[in-house]
DNA sequence: TATTGTTATACTCTATAACTATA
DNA sequence: TATAGTTATAGAGTATAACAATA
């Protein structure tokens, strides 16, 4: 057996892996923007539905679904949960009577101002320990990395990979370690 | 509404967020070292218990729960998957013959050393992108980020806290997004 | 015949609280 | 009375495959 030195076996001493302080500071990261979420009665992805519709009014919800990656059963909870929050409307779509129309109503614009505003918090509170000049350092070489990992993966840019996998609801999942 | 530099609607833009990168980051390192580890049979979870095993032999279920942040009845299915698998042993505890002693076996121990291997692999594939000055650049800025989310929300320094949460199964969750 | 939104079913994982046998 | 390991139950979330209405 060679305890590797990216991979101490001892849990009291911090694994200087970058795939182990990505896996464990992104579920931080991602903890702490959904608490900060949650004091606005929203879940992540939600935050990432509302994102999206700033941008792309009109669409059909399996459009919607198709570019987040959100099958289309998984969309319906999605969609209705925000409609009940009052957030979101479905509409009769003018072309296609099969379909929805989903926006943004003025209650979720509203919302989504706010979430930008905790995002921003969150983005500072992570981001304080580090000098703004190692901050962008740190994003052009987490850039860098995203860049690689599209390309590797096929993901599309831009897009979260988990929000096809699974919830959000509560502060879950390890994938790794 | 404001729609943030740091945040864009646009979904096939890449948000240039510290925190959402992070977390997409992470997500897909997770997921990489998942089908690594796959491939030798192991799941995430189970590569950080064999991990700790290598340092804490003798230790009870209960110890080494506590230390990975794993509820009493999680470790149970743990423990058990390890164990049919051939890669670990529960030996009677010499001084309370209520608990178990939890041990490598050879093939546990050949396991790890795969698994060490494996890791290797996924952080050169993930770090490929990157010229080494600025890989230890990376490294740096983690470990600073680490350190401070550490005295930030009072977890174990090292311990991924995605541990004590959830699953590690399939390819899961977002929580960000 | 294909597609939109929806639902039904089965399955996985989890947390909570019990239980047993020791201490 | 408390603790180690275990199990039982109920709940949340999911994927898969169906479904009705429309194209």
């Amino acid at each position: 057996m060679t305890p590797s030195p990216a991979y101490p076996a001892d849990p009291g001493q911090t694994p200087p892996s970058v795939v182990f302080l990505l896996s464990r500071l992104g579920y931080q990261a991602g903890s702490e923007m959904g608490r900060a979420l949650g004091g606005l009665g929203i879940e992540p992805r939600e935050f990432g539905l509302l994102r999206l519709l700033a941008s792309c009014r009109g669409d059909s919800q399996r459009a919607l679904g198709a570019m987040l990656r959100i099958t289309p059963n998984r969309m319906v909870a999605l969609v209705d949960g925000l409609e009940s929050k009052g957030l979101i409307e479905r509409r009769p779509h003018p072309d296609d009577r099969r379909a929805y129309t989903v926006t943004l109503t003025e209650k979720g614009a509203a919302t989504l101002d706010q979430a930008f505003h905790a995002a921003f918090g969150v983005e500072a509170a992570v981001c304080a320990s580090l000098e703004p000049a190692e901050c962008e350092q740190l994003l052009r070489l987490l850039r860098k990395l995203a860049a690689a990992a599209d390309e590797r993966t096929g993901d599309l840019p831009g897009v979260h990979p988990g929000m096809l996998e699974t919830s959000g609801k509560r502060p879950q999942y390890s994938h790794f370690r």
